[in-house]
DNA sequence: TTTCTTTGGGAACTCCAATCCGCATCGACC
DNA sequence: GGTCGATGCGGATTGGAGTTCCCAAAGAAA
């Protein structure tokens, strides 16, 4: 590190082109490259090169979103989870569970004082009654769970609009 | 309602085959029908009617998924805000500035003591600082922050695995 | 049985994506 | 200034994918 932003490093290698595509492709990533040339202002080949190359740096891969609406599972619970112990085998065996538990979306290691924030998926209030007796109070080392319900969902984004807005100079002056 | 259970008829109107497909552009978006076809057993015309059918009731989007570490963004925050007051208006000027701000990813508005729970994705620590003065302090109705950094990413699903697990009777017996 | 409905499969047509090639621009170096 | 290599764009070709017909098979209902 010499100038202290060590990310400058990692974004200088795109352009604004690039960021473009980015951003299309989060939004709708079965665009076609005749599509994805038109809205960028490129050539369908120029396109192709460059989508390339971005799938073997920063795309991590393609997904399909579901409507769990219609899937009958509406109710998104958030739970803060903490341990009896922060040994290396407690955290090891919890997290080895957590990925083996069908009904959850999202888990993150915190700092503070909650050890786990989980985010499960239910189909509503009695089916995370459920899904509490069955899968998260089965998970090893648990000292305390505690439940919030997410009453509405007011933002749900893949990437930060923020990840798309710097660039360095263009590849073509 | 006749049984208490609603879901049945909103996940009655999938079959198996249906599910598999699901699954599979849940982790690949971009297979081909002739891939979907194979892993599925079905020929590629039928693959891409249901494929039609899905994507006009449960697929709400494709989107690319990036390794926003490779971007320079490789610190993730949950930030607990509580508002002044929970009338409408606040809520709903509080809602449109949180969809205003660059660095959030996720939003929902929540039961319990914290109003909001917000994810926030930024570069590092120092980043964190600036988007919170900048973004976060300048909420409108705010009255508390409490932010907690999540030091690994266990878990992070598009959608739960239970999700695919239930279907009714195949079409064809 | 006849008929209708639903779903799967095949063939042809259209269009897209991948590749090869040539061209333009920029920088380094003699 | 001239040359060479590297980098990036664009055009044309070809193999493959997606789409659209049409028909077959299996149940359901009359």
């Amino acid at each position: 590190m010499v100038s202290g932003k060590d990310w400058a490093d990692a974004t200088m290698q795109f352009d604004k082109l690039d960021f473009m595509l980015l951003a299309e492709l989060c939004t709708n990533a079965r665009r076609s490259h005749v599509e994805l040339s038109e809205r960028v202002g490129l050539s369908t080949t120029a396109c192709a090169r460059r989508l390339k190359s971005l799938e073997d740096s920063v795309i991590a891969g393609y997904h399909a979103s579901l409507d769990l609406k219609q899937l009958g599972l509406g109710t998104t619970v958030v739970v803060r989870i903490s341990l009896e112990s922060q040994s290396e085998e407690a955290l090891e065996a919890f997290e080895k569970a957590v990925i083996e538990s069908p009904s959850v979306v999202r888990c993150f290691l915190m700092s503070g004082s909650d050890d786990y924030l989980v985010t499960v998926i239910a189909r509503d209030i009695e089916d995370f009654e459920r899904i509490h007796k069955t899968q998260l109070s089965r998970l090893p080392k648990v000292s305390r769970i505690q439940s919030s319900f997410a009453l509405r969902e007011v933002v749900n984004r893949i990437a930060p609009p923020a990840a798309f807005q710097q660039w360095r100079a263009p590849r073509r002056p």
